[in-house]
DNA sequence: GGCGTCTCTGTTAACGCTAACAAGAATTGG
DNA sequence: CCAATTCTTGTTAGCGTTAACAGAGACGCC
């Protein structure tokens, strides 16, 4: 590797300055002069210079990086979240680093977010949607900018997250409203905010409907696991309508329904959550709930931007609502 | 913001040594009595020091930093791939920065490029399967070590791979050996190495049977696509065999066939690309190939690792077999 | 007992940048 | 036309760490 670039005096050397104006070139200071401006930017190209992050860093404290703690990257939502909050940073100039972690521990969490504040990262989003990341969060230091996504609403820390409980709600107010007497409902795994949200939001609309809620189908948002509780669900005559916590959960459902011989929409509706890319194209065409993650990763980007400007820590929240999407799967009730 | 946490001559104070000492203690140097190195470490703890990452890459020239630059980070591979490299990287002490870009174009991907080495990562991993990402390697400086995975096997760059050719050639043959006397394909894009790979396998399991390939029907990647496709093929009477590029097209040809009234696997057997967890419960459950992320995570690090110590930055490559995996939706066909 | 060789620790000088101050040149106002 | 401002530039001093060297004891050996 060897050869290091050429550093600000080399190029304050080539354009007959001094570094300090090369540095307010670099950083829009008003108060140089046109010409010398030019000088010193036909320096930098001819000399193919690049600031050096790490020095403007440790004078100013402060990187222009932004750290993300995300559990499972793979999962289609925090995937998405992750792709938002990078292209968002991005056009702020910021770049983002992953620290992700194999589970929602306090230990773990605490950890990334060490590694992460060892760094000096400018600001740390937490997408940090169970119970135990909310306690680790307790615990950090109070002056570094924070913004939590999908995290627990009854913390007071910033926090961004998609209105779970309304998309919920739409989802079973949907089915209600084609017929269906009631609904079941397979959820994600109980640790999770965002099924607890969706519990939540299925039960309101139910009882908002003076329907006593059927007992849970618990999942773990796998379609493994939706299969297996589809299997339950083929079995009794009485289910007409199902939402589940997730489209991977729909997706296994749908399959055992249909290995089952029961037919969706005719004898069963079903309705998803997160509307993934392929969800218009299962058997049938599933209905669905649409989580904004640009607008997500927009919010708890300009949340976190402005305590860094400000340096003040505030404790903002800020809810998205999600939309249905109907498609196929949802059908009126067969009686 | 404001307080700044402890600074090494803080510990140092605090522990009664010299700050050297105590950044000895901290990279190991075996030259440290035992009961300094304790009185350090207490130190450490009393004050919840942290090193300052930015410091030590502006005296060192290279940060704890991994870069990835990759397109869209919400597809299932690059997902995968982008949290396997996060966890390796992290096993081996380094944070990983991504760097993700809208287009995969020349200026694009420099600029990504750029961003990383202004922030003096130590390494830079590449996630690059399209032509043009290849040209704008070419122009990078050399000193950087680098890494492309799914990149252009024709260019002399450090290379790691998943074997399309060699899961295509597999999925196709798996076909044939089930008694099909030929397979169609619906490939991904047609600039992406990893399409090209896979239509090259499929037309070298055909041709190696003495088959003469049928026409290629052009994807995305998306079911969307997939489901055009399925259109056509459901219309076309010879069709018995498809071998899809990714599980997704997969998705969208079941669904148009389901639509057409032609059953998987009885009239057409169906074969994808990458094992989605869902793959398992697509209607049938979907026979695939599934790559070996880890493993070219594990790679392409070692890999870059490798380069960042020795200074060389020698043009090895490296290729991971994919390995198939029959569920249903293959049978022999009907006469 | 003197001297070379370890082992341990401290001192000093960078790394490349920004902030703070200083100072010369240009401009304004009376 | 001179003093008071404003604009433009340069000089100096760190930021927190590692590297290089230097020095003080402890130890072994002839």
């Amino acid at each position: 590797m060897a050869v290091h670039g050429p550093a600000m005096t080399d190029v304050a050397r080539l354009a007959g300055v001094s570094h300090q104006t090369v540095s307010r070139v670099l950083n829009g200071h008003p108060n140089v002069r046109e010409q010398t401006r030019l000088r010193v930017r036909a320096a930098i190209a001819e000399l193919g210079y690049r600031p050096n992050g790490a020095a403007r860093a440790l004078v100013t404290g402060r990187s222009q990086v932004i750290g993300v703690v995300a559990q499972n990257t793979t999962l289609y939502g925090p995937a998405s979240l992750l792709a938002a909050l990078e292209q968002t940073a991005a056009e702020e100039g910021f770049a983002v680093s992953v620290g992700s972690v194999r589970n929602l521990d306090h230990g773990s969490i605490s950890a990334a977010v060490e590694r992460h504040l060892s760094h000096r990262v400018a600001g740390i989003v937490v997408i940090a949607p169970v119970e135990s990341a909310g306690e680790a969060l307790e615990h950090l230091p109070k002056d570094v900018p924070l913004v939590t996504v999908d995290g627990d609403p009854s913390r007071p820390v910033p926090l961004v997250t998609v209105d779970q409980v309304a998309g919920a709600r739409a989802a079973t107010q949907h089915l209600l409203d084609a017929g269906h007497r009631t609904v079941w409902h397979v959820s994600g795994p109980s640790d999770w905010f965002d099924s607890v949200g969706r519990i939540d939001g299925w039960r309101q609309a139910l009882l908002a409907a003076g329907v006593e809620p059927p007992p849970l189908m618990p999942g773990d948002w796998s379609a493994a696991s939706g299969y297996r509780s589809g299997q339950m669900l083929a079995r009794m005559p009485e289910v007409t309508a199902v939402f589940t916590a997730n489209d991977h959960l729909a997706l296994g459902v749908l399959r055992a329904l249909h290995e089952f011989g029961r037919r969706v929409p005719d004898e069963i509706s079903v309705v998803g959550f997160d509307d993934v890319p392929e969800a218009a194209y299962f058997i049938p065409p599933l209905t669905t709930v649409r989580p904004d993650f640009d607008a997500v990763a927009r919010a708890s980007l300009q949340m976190l931007l402005a305590q860094i400007e400000s340096g003040t820590g505030g404790a903002l929240r800020q809810t998205i609502a999600p939309a249905l999407v109907a498609r196929e799967s949802v059908a009126p009730p067969r009686h």
